[in-house]
DNA sequence: AAAGAAACTGTACTTAAGAACAGTGTTCAT
DNA sequence: ATGAACACTGTTCTTAAGTACAGTTTCTTT
């Protein structure tokens, strides 16, 4: 669909686009192309947006955007905060083991949540199928019953699942080899589960 | 930090940014609040700026940046095929029931990855820790032995661990109640599973 | 052989948009 | 009480950057 030249050029826009966080001028085109005339790097940009790969703002400057950017609701920047999620609460410094950046739309939380992710690590919550080394993407807000959180127990966080017997609030893995039920006086819930990232090489069980 | 009107500048920038996939002038931002004069919003992106929420490139146009926006990396826009994606090999058109918007860093496939994503339906990969719902992401690329794969099997894809025995690959189901080999003659493998995706309101099991 | 798209050159014009400078009034902490 | 950050007004200047139009050349493709 597009000529080699034509791809070229949108390969310059998107590189340029991702080292800068903008679009480059068309004068900023014809001097990385080496035209002679700025023209060039116009009829080009008028070609890519007739194929519909980009679209142009009229009378705007630096106005290209590509279609799919203009779907994506906001990208939300997740942050890691390890496996041990301990300290959370207190003042130091959470280490940032990276970043997950996800469309909220993908996440199905609302653009407001205040999410974070942790690293799991163990088979505790196995029988819910969730793994060792899958990244479990929390949001900050009250658990309902049946809800997975991460919750604070004796200075370290561990996944649970949220259940309410007769009143009380209990901790429950998901794991018959572990303990069937942690009751709960301090609990400290950090964060409710709302999606699970799962990646890697050879998503060998 | 912010105070409640630079909040409001900030928060302007983004929804601006998120509807027309570029910055507002300074201008826009003038008409928008009402100032009366240029320099009010030129001012304002000034503390917005020291306070490091946003990056000017001096002498550009529209040339405000979010420094999350530059640590990212590209975007990749992945379009979920649906739950049975017979036909993708075929010319009928793929029903494109959403996308998934993630940062090729997150994922960990190459800038240059052919993905595409299957809602899993049924339970055959229950031992693998896949449920039925969960959004698999695929790349178009040759399986190494060990990996999960989707496969056209008499016009539907499922989802099975690829295996080499003798030399020969079979597909296996990764559920005991399932038929454990499937001998393969006219294998089509449709992508190799290189992440997983779990989203929903309860994460109930 | 003609027509059309693709890939340019060259020149000129206009405006969108950043930048600079000199102020005013308010709040707030030292 | 005094400087400093905050939140502006008003004016001017400059340039960054889009737009327009008239060509040339080289391919295809019909």
């Amino acid at each position: 669909m597009l000529t080699q030249r034509q791809q070229q050029l949108l390969e310059f826009l998107k590189e340029y686009h991702s080292n800068n966080g903008l679009m480059p001028s068309t004068r900023e085109i014809q001097v990385h192309f080496g035209f002679a005339s700025q023209t060039a790097a116009v009829s080009h940009l008028k070609a890519l947006e007739k194929k519909g790969v980009i679209q142009k703002v009229p009378g705007k400057a630096r106005a290209l955007v590509f279609p799919e950017q203009l779907e994506r609701e906001e990208i939300l920047d997740i942050p890691i905060y390890g496996q041990i999620a301990a300290g959370m609460a207190s003042e130091t410094e959470q280490q940032n083991e990276g970043c997950l950046s996800i469309d909220v739309a993908t996440l199905g939380v609302p653009r407001s949540a205040k999410t974070f992710a942790l690293k799991v690590r163990g088979d505790s919550m196995i029988d819910a199928h969730i793994m060792s080394g899958d990244c479990v993407i929390l949001e900050l807000k009250e658990p309902r019953r049946g809800d997975i959180v991460a919750a604070l127990i004796d200075g370290e966080t561990t996944l649970k699942r949220y259940v309410i017997n007769d009143g009380m609030p209990y901790l429950q893995a998901e794991n018959e080899l572990y303990p069937d039920l942690v009751p709960v006086r301090e609990l400290v819930i950090q964060g409710v589960m709302v999606a699970l990232l799962r990646r890697g090489e050879g998503m060998v069980a």
